[in-house]
DNA sequence: ACATTAGTTGAACACCTATTCAACAAAAAG
DNA sequence: CTTTTTGTTGAATAGGTGTTCAACTAATGT
């Protein structure tokens, strides 16, 4: 019983195990992208994105076409803000909301041609 | 006041969001869209995921290249399965694992490219 | 037959998350 | 100045999620 216990079995195929885990990349890498995806992972959310790829709109324009609360889409919108998917510029007290790059897009375009198969 | 109240404020730009509210799709498909996202929206399964675009893997294979236990590893690759991101294949006792299609990958990369800028 | 191993499963647990509510700041209008 | 409205924020609550644990199946080997 040498064997350090990576796991709870015997391992079994040793050398591609090696060989994949040269090719991956660091645990924080992993976790980056997963809080990405994760933002893309609401309903509400890809709702609002998808709203703001066709234009700019502030926080009543997306809560009425939503049917949310003020309060319900800027929440969101801080989280979206925060990881930069969306950029601001505020005009008086009305803030207008908008995509930050065409990086969301991309993304939002590819899991719409995935789901429509 | 006959103003229906779809939310609480007055609407702004009511020109816009009706244009934007016809470009919308339903309620449903950005429930599918939120759904597929969110299976990447887990370090676990990015990880899983990552791995088995180099190379099919069964589950103590990743077990062991992930540091996991089977169980976790099982749980995981279920959801994957039953939305069909992987398939697998069965050999004697052992289960091999992959991805289910090309657009795995192409989400993985779309995301890894966001990330690193 | 019996023991061992790969894999799955369901329940339990702790943790995270999205919406609601109430309170608040800031700008506009009266 | 006072009121109204857009927007933000923090606390609270309810629902969802990932891992662990134990029990189980199926296939292998002795």
């Amino acid at each position: 019983m040498e064997s350090i216990s990576f796991c709870d079995c015997d391992v079994i195929h040793e050398g591609t195990v090696e060989a994949v885990r040269s090719t991956l990349a660091g645990q924080d890498e992993y976790v980056r992208l997963a809080t990405l995806f994760k933002l893309f992972g609401d309903p509400t959310r890809v709702r609002i994105l998808h709203a703001l790829e066709q234009h700019e709109l502030c926080v009543c324009d997306l809560a009425a076409l939503l049917g949310l609360t003020k309060s319900a889409v800027s929440h969101q919108l801080k989280a979206l803000r925060l990881s930069n998917l969306v950029k601001f510029r505020k005009e008086a007290q009305v803030v207008f909301y908008s995509l930050a790059d065409d990086h969301v897009k991309d993304i939002l375009d590819i899991g719409f041609s995935h789901i429509s198969e």
